[in-house]
DNA sequence: TCGCTATTTGCAATCGATTGCGTTTCGACT
DNA sequence: AGTCGAAACGCAATCGATTGCAAATAGCGA
């Protein structure tokens, strides 16, 4: 019942020096202006009595909590609990705890969160759910606390962001249908509010045009959102509309609704059209057929963000890359083949 | 650049009242105590200052912190998101933050992690991830830290746990497969030292009994692990000494290990042997055969477990039900069928 | 009008750790 | 032997909010 959490002044009575003796003795910096002697019998009764200093009087004398805010979309999304993992990979043995909050992508809860966040004061934040446009993190970036983004990034702010090669991603994976003999290809495109989104789909246009494909406006669908719904209503109105071979998603789950859409309507993938997507998600090889995509980082992405904000956090003077890329791999599977012979 | 956050000093200074009375009167329960129009000039100056309280200096006061901990053996598992969604969805608007820390079921890791809470004060613990011997966190419990225990639960402390009808879910595919016809049904069984291993096992013994099957020792192969791996292991252990019909995994994991497994030699699924799983795990309606299992409440479990922890935090003097069964459902895909005729 | 009780508000200690500055101690040098 | 200076440690303020207690003010009745 007594077993309080032994304090700095228990140790200081213990030992009989004064709290700030036993401060600086336990601090590796400080430590050194103290006896060894000393030192030592602080250490020992310290651990001793278990002592384990307390984070939050450390953090209002100090004004660092060893905490960070990571802000995504969702974390039943699959490609975000291995990016929290890359992330906590670097920062839990630097002693760093990770405070999780999901936006589901609104504007207004991601407000809110942010303030969540900054009540508690944490010393940066991972935010790998940014709008295109989002004043509030860049108030918060302006108050000072590094803000590092990831897989998407906010325009003209300069505020450092890792990502993945996405106009990489596209051209091999629009690459491979060609080489499999596609010329008409149709895009599903992401939500124009987010950068991903944007980005794949000016990397689709360059690349396609560049290529020399003919691309009616119709050939390009764009999805509200980056969820299998979504997929569906793009797929259901590009058949509609046109006669595509193959059709590029912007993420796995467009492309699941995808698959979806063509298998009610009977029409065989690959046979008759082949579909993509881009992430890699976990069980895309368990499917039928499974789903070409493109492979990216998570763990690393998480990893390199968190090093990054570390940096950030630690050597505020230098000043950080605005934007590390990650490399990305086409990962083949069944469902592209030839296009059926006209 | 001399935007600091705002203190109640400075709505004191704002308002010329002492800072005591800024506290007062920002606390509703306090406010009672202020005149109503000191409070209103108060509030005002409060908020267009945008005032946000340092929950730092509040929990070093206080002694509570608002943060509660949530430990899981692996984010990357789809079983933990729902739950952690489940956890934020009733302690967000609470004002508690989650710290999650993943041990990777390991119990050094634990024991560490559970430290790292600890230092930061947390008011309280999820544990989704115990041993069914777990020292450190009994400790914890004893030290007065409200902790409940999810999807599994560590034996004779009365620590209050929140968990799935294991019972009635083996029962469930355990009558399917028999209703099929099934007879000789083998269970590839979780890690002893998991409860929800042991609990499943025992369930499935005991089940199996009432309904007249035979069960020679090797019908049961017990997994290491809760991973495909072990599922490949197991079932490979039971092929080669056995003929089963059927086989009841103690997880969906197991059970994708198993139909691995059957795959490469051969043997389809469900046409000569059904298998089964637990957890519904996302995406198991897409694979092929997609696979019959039994849905546990996920997100359910994760509210429950958070409305528990809160009550215990708040109010400590009532004794909350030591066990909390969350109903479960049959999900019947293609993977089950009648056995071949003999 | 005086005094007594409520009602409001201020004062100051406190939570646990950090840190600038002051004091003491002790060895070294002239 | 006396002085100087560095090394080692103690003192006390500080971070921001809470809270028991004291003080001041108001309100009320006699």
């Amino acid at each position: 019942m007594k077993k309080q959490t032994p304090t700095l002044r228990d140790i200081a009575r213990e030992t009989g020096v004064h709290v700030s003796t036993v401060s600086r003795a336990l601090n590796p910096v400080t430590g050194t202006s103290i006896t060894d002697d000393v030192v030592k019998r602080i250490k020992e009764a310290a651990d001793r009595l278990g002592y384990r200093p307390n984070r939050l009087a450390v953090g209002l004398r100090t004004n660092r909590t060893m905490t960070v805010g990571l802000m995504i979309p969702d974390i039943t999304n699959t490609i975000f609990p291995p990016i929290l993992r890359g992330v906590e990979s670097v920062l839990e043995p630097l002693g760093y705890a990770v405070i999780i909050v999901n936006t589901d992508s609104m504007a207004a809860r991601e407000h809110q969160l942010v303030d969540v966040l900054r009540e508690r004061g944490v010393d940066g934040i991972i935010h790998a759910a940014v709008l295109r446009d989002d004043p509030k993190i860049i108030e918060v970036v302006r108050g000072g606390t590094p803000v590092v983004t990831v897989n998407r990034r906010i325009e003209g702010e300069g505020i450092p962001s890792v990502v993945n090669d996405d106009a990489l991603g596209v051209r091999l994976v629009l690459g491979h249908l060609y080489d499999e003999g596609h010329r008409r290809i149709a895009h599903v495109a992401g939500p124009a509010n987010l950068s991903t989104g944007q980005f794949r789909r000016k990397a689709f246009k360059s690349a396609a045009t560049e290529m020399g494909l003919k691309l009616p406006a119709k050939a390009i669908q764009q999805a509200k959102r980056f969820d299998e719904a979504e997929g569906r209503r793009c797929t259901e109105a590009l058949l509609d509309s046109w006669n595509p071979t193959a059709i590029l998603c912007a993420n796995d789950r467009l492309a699941l609704g995808a698959l979806e859409v063509l298998e009610e309507r009977g029409i065989e993938c690959p046979g008759e059209i082949s579909v993509t997507g881009f992430n890699d998600m976990p069980f895309l090889d368990r499917i039928r057929p499974g789903l070409t995509t493109v492979r990216i980082e998570q763990f690393g992405v998480g990893q390199e963000s968190a090093r990054l904000l570390v940096r950030m956090m630690t050597e505020p003077e230098t000043t950080a890359p605005s934007e590390t890329i990650l490399p990305v791999r086409l990962i083949k599977r069944g469902s592209v083949a030839p296009p059926p012979a006209e």
